[in-house]
DNA sequence: GTAGGGTTAG
């Protein structure tokens, strides 16, 4: 083509002869009206072709669009399609795809207009390809206009509608559309099956008892030996924290994929079975087939299980084999190995990585956020300011995820005015409308700080409905703060939001029980049995060697807990020389005094640190991770033992990190 | 001609 590149129109005359396909339409293609009113009108910046020849009746630039089209060159080839008498259904496809590519909805709505007035509404090719160029502009009301309009509905038009409204998540209209098709007698492929279990998820609320149903209408239709929906089944399944269904349909599939192994994965890490993750993970690759490979989406999950548990060389061993196949190419691959170091306590590893990656390959928004959340967690509010700026200096325009990472970490950090003023920036500099997240971090961050009555304020002034999240801020603030009155209000909205929750039972029995209000910490206790809802417990864990020892509060199972018993006792009984007193204001209520001090003294986090002390050596950082907050006894005495023993201590809880040392917590005590 | 799994937070 060489310069015709440039000149397009002084060039088509060129072109037209030699173009080999130019036929005129044939006479099954659909009806066309060539009246004025047909003819192609744009925005007053589309001026004519430089030499348009209206005098040509066998006008055909149809080749010429379409290759200009594949060249991104829509500007031009709206020009010429303006001047083509009988665009085809191959140019009309074209210009829709360079459409969509190029995200230029008023080109596709001009196209639209033209193609219905030409009558290729009756073309259900070409409408299915505008339903999904409006899909993609997420202009819900035009696909509809277009589906509406389109006379015969093959099951590609229906599926594409479907997907759209799924895709926006429509759930309840996307499932009307797929009962009116039943109702229509339209024969459902496997595709619309695919797009019906995921509008189960997004129908509000989720709809678990139809996802059932429709998994049951994909049995009868003979459709479970169909690899792509039982994936999506399994992922649906996921995605409702059904794990044992997800399983069930993962184990009957007859043939897997990398694609449902990977789905199977992801389930486990997203629903915190972080070992049975990495067990299935195992399995996988003892399968021994060519066919599967893990790849960067499998490697993502494997990282995440990883990050759950902390499992530093565990996580290194996965970090090797990701170089090794090469999958440091891939920038989701680095940001979740970048937050897989941060959550195991290792942020220097993880800087390391977003430093060296541009070498690689372009950073995005999320490593920046993996950054900035990852210093959050650790306490260091001001670095992950730092890096904010950082990323804004650098044209990166925020997500409503960095302010979740950089609120969280003013909250940690105790950095209340800054969290205000970025806060307010969201909406004013950013363009980012606070959501219910963002005002979750807000109460947190005023509540943390004692403010309680500033942050019920800030409720009470939401324009959006406040979310679980919110209230569960608010209660865990009331914990700090032993404010009973507000911690009821919270309670009230999150019973009703999330019944199923027992660490908010738990939250105000602990709230009744220092201040000893032991009726009241009874009818709580007695909703949760009454509820059938039972209280997570405790776990603690640390890696020594590469293996993962775990601690629960009554362990009869570790080998080495008489010793681990001994240490402790021996400790304590030292700690309490120098001053320590065990702090027992959050057992419930009814215990004597040396009843009480027993449950806190058998802490699972004491036995891990116990048995780090035991097991590792004297320059070693002791980790453990911990599934839930630090209790504040334990806190006291990690402290001590970290002055007493001449010993670093990383405890990670399951908001934050904690770093001992020389007597200190990096928290300032503020968690 | 359409489709399945993934990164950051809570």
């Amino acid at each position: 083509m060489g310069s015709s590149y440039a000149h397009p129109f002084l060039s088509a005359t060129i072109f037209f002869p030699k173009s080999p396909n130019l036929q005129l339409p044939s006479s099954s293609s659909p009806p066309r009206y060539h009246s004025l009113r047909s003819r192609f009108c744009f925005h007053s910046s589309f001026q004519s072709p430089a030499q348009p020849s209206p005098t040509l009746t066998t006008n055909n630039y149809n080749h010429l669009i379409q290759s200009l089209c594949k060249q991104g060159n829509l500007n031009h080839a709206l020009k010429l399609f303006s001047h083509e008498l009988n665009p085809t259904q191959h140019t009309y496809e074209s210009l829709i795809l360079a459409c969509s590519r190029q995200n230029t909805k008023s080109f596709a709505l001009a196209i639209d207009g033209r193609l219905a007035a030409d009558g290729f509404y009756n073309d259900p090719f070409l409408c299915t390809k505008l339903i999904n160029m409006y899909s993609h502009f997420g202009s819900l009301e035009s696909a509809r206009k277009v589906f509406d309009g389109t006379p015969e509905k093959t099951i590609f038009v229906w599926n594409a509608l479907l997907k759209t409204l799924v895709m926006a998540e429509k759930g309840d209209e996307a499932l009307s559309l797929f009962s009116e098709m039943a109702h229509n007698g339209v024969p459902f492929d496997s595709f619309s099956y695919s797009f019906a279990l995921k509008a189960c998820l997004a129908s509000s609320p989720p709809a678990p008892a139809l996802l059932g149903q429709i998994h049951n209408h994909v049995i009868r239709a003979g459709f479970v030996s169909r690899v792509h929906v039982v994936t999506t089944l399994v992922d649906c399944y996921a995605k409702i924290g059904n794990v044992v269904s997800a399983r069930t349909v993962f184990d009957e599939m007859p043939h897997k994929n990398v694609v449902s192994w990977s789905a199977m994965i992801a389930c486990y890490a997203k629903n915190g079975r972080h070992f049975a993750a990495l067990e299935i993970f195992r399995e996988m690759n003892m399968m021994r087939d060519p066919e599967i490979i893990p790849n960067s989406v499998t490697m993502i999950s494997v990282i995440q299980a990883c990050a759950g548990l902390a499992a530093l060389n565990l996580g290194k061993v996965v970090h090797g084999y990701v170089l090794r196949r090469a999958l440091n190419t891939i920038v989701s691959v680095m940001n979740a190995l970048i937050s897989l170091y941060a959550k195991c306590g290792r942020l220097d590893l993880g800087q390391q990585i977003f430093d060296k990656m541009i070498y690689i390959v372009p950073r995005n928004v999320v490593s920046w956020n993996s950054m900035i959340s990852g210093f959050g967690i650790h306490g260091f509010a001001k670095e992950s300011i730092r890096i904010f700026e950082k990323m804004i200096g650098a044209g990166i325009s925020p997500s409503p995820i960095t302010f979740v990472g950089l609120l969280g970490a003013c909250s940690h950090g105790g950095l209340i005015d800054e969290g205000r003023r970025l806060f307010d920036s969201m909406h004013k500099e950013h363009n980012l409308l606070p959501q219910s997240e963002h005002y979750a971090c807000m109460v947190d961050l005023l509540g943390r700080a004692g403010q309680l009555d500033e942050a019920a304020k800030l409720i009470e002034e939401m324009k959006i409905e406040p979310g679980q999240t919110v209230w569960g801020s608010l209660l865990g603030a009331c914990r700090i703060h032993g404010n009973i009155e507000l911690a009821e209000r919270a309670c009230s909205h999150l019973f009703a939001l999330e019944p199923w929750n027992a660490g908010n039972y738990i939250l105000l029995a602990d709230i009744y029980a220092e201040a000893k209000l032991c009726e009241e910490v009874r009818r709580v206790k007695n909703l949760l049995e009454e509820r059938g809802l039972h209280k997570l417990q405790g776990c603690s864990w640390i890696e020594v060697r590469k293996r993962l020892y775990s601690f629960v509060s009554v362990d009869e199972l570790n080998p080495q807990i008489e010793q681990v018993h001994a240490l402790l006792t021996e400790l304590v009984k030292q700690a309490k020389e120098i001053g320590y007193v065990p702090n027992t204001k959050f057992v419930l209520c009814d215990l004597e005094h040396e009843e009480k001090e027993k449950i806190v003294m058998g802490h699972s986090e004491k036995l891990a640190l116990a048995f780090g002390l035991i097991s590792s050596e004297k320059i070693d950082v002791i980790r453990i991770t911990k599934n839930l907050r630090l209790c504040e006894d334990c806190h006291e005495l990690t402290k001590i033992i970290s002055k007493y023993m001449n010993r670093k201590i990383l405890v990670r809880d399951v908001n934050r990190f904690h770093h001992f040392s020389d007597g200190f917590c990096s928290c300032m005590d503020y968690w």
